[in-house]
DNA sequence: AATCGTATTATGGCGTACCAGATACTGTAG
DNA sequence: CTACAGTATCTGGTACGCCATAATACGATT
């Protein structure tokens, strides 16, 4: 019996803790606008919230901060963390040489499998884009970056690019919903793949840097015309 | 009365907390091979060792998790994690793709002052070399790489690189200790010094390739030799 | 003697109560 | 109306207790 037999039968269990349960919640809340950047998480609200016990909320918020998410002022408290616009131009920045990085690896891999998988997140982009669903778009962005990753084995790199993601989610979901973004950014994803069918490294690595540049000059926009009124 | 002024009599707290003394403690003994990988945590141990109470340490240990330093057995509970070979060559790749952005740029802004720091610190490098002080040849590599991020302000990627660094930092004590690093690895950084000194950002961003590039050969040789025995 | 079931122990997960110190708020006295 | 004192709020930190689970040891039964 080898492998594959023997997850099949593989009991499951939850194996999730109410810690990690507790983790994704308040992540998600954070990163999709429930807390506000600047909003203080005053632990023992945070426990009546959620319904977990103060240990846990105070683990909770330890695992958030070392993430970047949440800022811990002395004396104050933990609050969610401000995304200031030139620590997002840096993330972006760090974002487009892991993925051009991993795309020039595609590229030199010249495997159709990689192709098919990138391909068919791409389709899933343009459909959610058709069906207006930004939320799927979000979701199928991800799928394609992590097959762009995960295909040549480089899931270090992928965990440092999802870490840095979470950050600037709520920029992202701006960016996506710009004018033209529903064109233009599957286009330049396309320019992706089409490097990497033709085993172009360089091409797919240049084309990977464009689409997250193209990404980060909206974000900026985005956001320097928000910061002074904020 | 303007911020200067203010500053130098304001009284300085220790202001660190409990909890980030305990971290630094415990992140300390792992990376310098106190715990060594594998080796259980049992919290109730170290609340004695560290003299401090389950929560704190608790915390500390969510937080070297997400560090990548302590992997989290279910039902079992945090052990020092286990580095293997492929994790290494992939965090060397990552850190030569930033170290290589950084040098660039570093090229590109064509600042004295740049190459004044990096050459004060390359110089650090080879007197630790010379007194044969391995600790300190670790530490100013450390702040060759430090001003190479924060010259140009990257100080995100800064904060990548080192967080990655920790994860590997018993191997990077010992590629350091191996026969004609001592020469060489200061050759290569000078050449990154040379290629920014004449404002060379595609050599720059070579040299500093080549040079993690040795890095990650040695401790592949180094690990491989290792792992079997293990 | 081998195996099966059970008791014990070690440990993590989680909750609660408490205290100290810092900060923000508030009401009162001058 | 201001200054100051008192109070409420909140985090940082500690101690302790309970429960669930996994491993181990031990004893009984076949």
């Amino acid at each position: 019996m080898s492998g594959a037999l023997k997850d099949a039968i593989r009991v499951e269990r939850p194996a999730k803790t109410l810690r990690e349960l507790a983790l994704d919640k308040v992540r998600e809340a954070i990163v999709n606008g429930y807390f506000r950047p600047g909003d203080r998480l005053v632990e023992r609200d945070l426990c009546a919230q959620l319904g977990v016990s103060r240990t846990v909320v105070r683990e909770v918020l330890r695992h958030l901060e070392s993430e970047g998410l949440v800022a811990n002022l002395p004396n104050k408290g933990p609050i969610v963390a401000q995304l200031d616009i030139e620590e997002a131009k840096q993330i972006y920045e760090i974002r487009g040489a892991l993925e051009g990085m991993a795309a020039r690896l595609c590229a030199e891999r010249r495997s159709p499998e990689i192709v098919a998988a990138l391909e068919e997140s791409l389709a899933g982009i343009r459909n959610s884009y058709r069906d207006n669903d930004m939320s799927a778009v979000l979701t199928n962005t991800s799928a394609f970056y992590h097959t762009l990753f995960t295909m040549v084995d480089r899931n270090v790199a992928w965990g440092v690019v999802n870490l840095l993601t979470v950050r600037i989610n709520h920029l992202r979901s701006m960016t996506i919903k710009t004018e033209r973004r529903g064109i233009e950014g599957p286009l330049q994803m396309s320019k992706i793949v089409d490097a990497i069918r033709r085993g172009d490294g360089e091409g797919a690595y240049r084309a990977a840097m464009d689409h997250v540049a193209a990404a980060s000059a909206i974000a900026e926009a985005v956001l320097s015309a928000k910061q002074p009124a904020d």
